[in-house]
DNA sequence: TTTGATACAGAGACGCAGTCTCAATAAGGA
DNA sequence: TCCTTATTGAGACTGCGTCTCTGTATCAAA
């Protein structure tokens, strides 16, 4: 996808700033995940390619990529954050028992964004919803 | 609040476990919380009142507390936990310029959960909406 | 009241995600 | 080529939260 390698170029020399081999080899690794994922898979994917990127450059390039929106920060499990690629907004399912997420779309996210928008005059950025419960495999689980 | 202390004690004497001074003491400081705290902030409190409870055992009546319902956790901010009791659902707006958040509440937010329960099958337990943006006080600062 | 079993507490070591520091290096413009 | 400045890597460090271990408090039965 050299599409988004060119907007996080773009966006880096309008900060004054390089898009190096090592921020581009983080972002190639961060297109391949299709879903969400901690710094720390990111980082095994670069070593699993034989890619050197220190972990504080991993680090210091997420935060950039999540500066110019490119990339979303979620506290899904505890401790430890979450990222994904920006492709739709979605939202999540986490099972309390088992862990598992499920991500999910519904249409009245955007009237509640307006709704936000207009009662708190709060101007939008993100909006991450996570519900947590028991998932159907685990409900069923329990009832045995 | 005698009757959250009372309620407190129903859950743990159903797990055969004690309401002890320090779980007791803990309570009552947590309820003196009008909006989210951190364990940090609880363990600061307790010391001003000179109640001596280590931070290992708040740790662990903070997560008593969450499993039996009684208390939410949340990850607002990063890093950190945040907890706040649970009178009523609500969400929150978070301003990615000076942290503040605004707490708030959508009749929509049930019939969302209603879908997922239907959808999904999917049983929801607890549900935390984070909305991050710019506040109305921030936006108007960078305007000027 | 004594005894025994068990939940509980405190102290501090520990683990882990993420940040910071700093010297060496690379990149782009003049 | 030289100069300026962004960037990197290595590893020390921070801070939140957990774990371990030993001594203590509580409850039930004798």
């Amino acid at each position: 996808m050299p599409g988004e390698i060119e907007r996080f170029k773009k966006y880096l020399v309008m900060k004054g700033c390089r898009l190096t081999t090592e921020r581009r080899l983080t972002l190639e690794a961060i297109l391949d995940f299709s879903e969400h994922f901690t710094a720390e898979d990111l980082l095994e994917r670069l070593r699993n390619r034989h890619h050197k990127v220190s972990r504080a450059s991993v680090y210091r390039t997420l935060e950039v990529l999540v500066a110019c929106g490119m990339l979303r920060k979620m506290g899904l499990g505890e401790n430890r954050a979450y990222y994904e690629y920006h492709w739709q907004t979605h939202h999540h399912l986490v099972c309390a028992e088992c862990g598992k997420v499920i991500e999910f779309t519904h249409p009245l996210f955007n009237e509640l964004e307006e709704a936000v928008r207009t009662v708190y005059s709060f101007d939008v950025a993100d909006h991450t919803q996570t519900i947590t419960g028991i998932c159907r495999a685990c409900s069923a689980k329990s009832n045995n």
